[in-house]
DNA sequence: GTCTATAAAGCGATAGAC
DNA sequence: GTCTATCGCTTTATAGAC
């Protein structure tokens, strides 16, 4: 039986989970090697540009993902409320219960971040612009609305930090129905 | 004039520097030789344990950092609203007004966590509890103080997280100033 | 498209002179 | 206590056969 992988969009799952778990810096060749399955020259054969170029198209289809999944619904115009209510699920679902980190939030805090600083610039921008424009359309004024986002926002990526550090999804998933609790109550405030 | 750095107190400092701004295996022995300023020869006197042991050090100098500055404060009985401020100020001024990540969180993220579990672990347990403690003397009742330490010292994180992909420090004062209005609102809630 | 072999540089760590 | 020299290994990346 031939090896299944063979194309370049079924690598790119497989370097995310090596970038989320290592690291930009701590993820070498020779474990994306083995994960993978493929040796260094298929690798290089796929991505020219290296491990920057990996980085680089893993980024580029998280972004993808929270577009579809996560940003579109909160734009939807005919009900905000369920377009929130999906960002929650899809959270949830994309970081596992808070087992799973951000490739993005990871790629933030340390010097990588200037290897691809409007990659992420744009990632948290769109999402905060996103969820604000959906709070308002929900009857939050403007800058509550603004910051509530930035809330849920830092909320979200902030336990995901406190869930790895305790080795506990439950920290996350009860952060996540907190905020979301957040978001339904009080839009006069 | 003689080199000022003699001692290991002062070069804990700098360690943490490049540790926060690289992460653990972003930060080489080279880079550390240039910022402290002193040959592998000194720095493995000073740290037979190499590089993870110059991390350890680190970390438990964050946790008597955190310890004294913020934790203690908290753990006054007498004026609880008294230390919840003082953490607050405490981060603005550590994390420098979100211009500096958090070392224990950043390792937090990726593997890293693994080599330092137990500190990491206990860094934002204590955090959490203390922080929980003072809440309930402020009047919250035991389950929702304990959620608002949560909410809290996530939102701190994620906080650090958005201000840096944003390279934006209001971003993190802002989350600052909100997340001390909510410790001071409604204790009924 | 996938492999192996290899290059050149950097890594963490050690030895030993001073 | 600080240095330089060096070890052995891993790193990213390339070359070239198939």
């Amino acid at each position: 039986m031939a090896r299944s992988i063979t194309e370049r969009t079924d690598i790119i799952p497989v370097l995310g989970e090596v970038f989320r778990e290592r690291g930009f810096s701590g993820a070498s060749l020779s474990e994306i090697t083995l994960r993978t399955g493929l040796g260094k020259g298929s690798l290089y054969h796929f991505f020219p540009g290296g491990k920057e170029e990996m980085a680089k198209v893993v980024l580029d289809d998280v972004a993808d993902w929270f577009e579809t999944n996560v940003f579109a619904p909160l734009r939807n115009t005919d009900d905000p409320a369920a377009g929130i209510d999906q960002m929650f699920k899809a959270s949830l679902l994309f970081f596992r219960s808070g087992r799973r980190v951000c490739l993005v939030g990871t790629f933030a805090l340390d010097d990588t971040r200037d290897r691809f600083a409007t990659a992420i610039q744009d990632y948290f921008a769109a999402w905060i612009r996103a969820l604000t424009a959906a709070l308002r359309r929900c009857g939050f004024a403007n800058r509550a609305a603004r910051a509530m986002a930035e809330d849920v926002v830092a909320g979200i990526q902030g336990a995901l930090v406190l869930a790895r550090s305790q080795d506990d999804p439950a920290t996350f998933t009860r952060a996540i129905k907190r905020l979301q609790a957040r978001t339904r109550s009080t839009p006069a405030a």
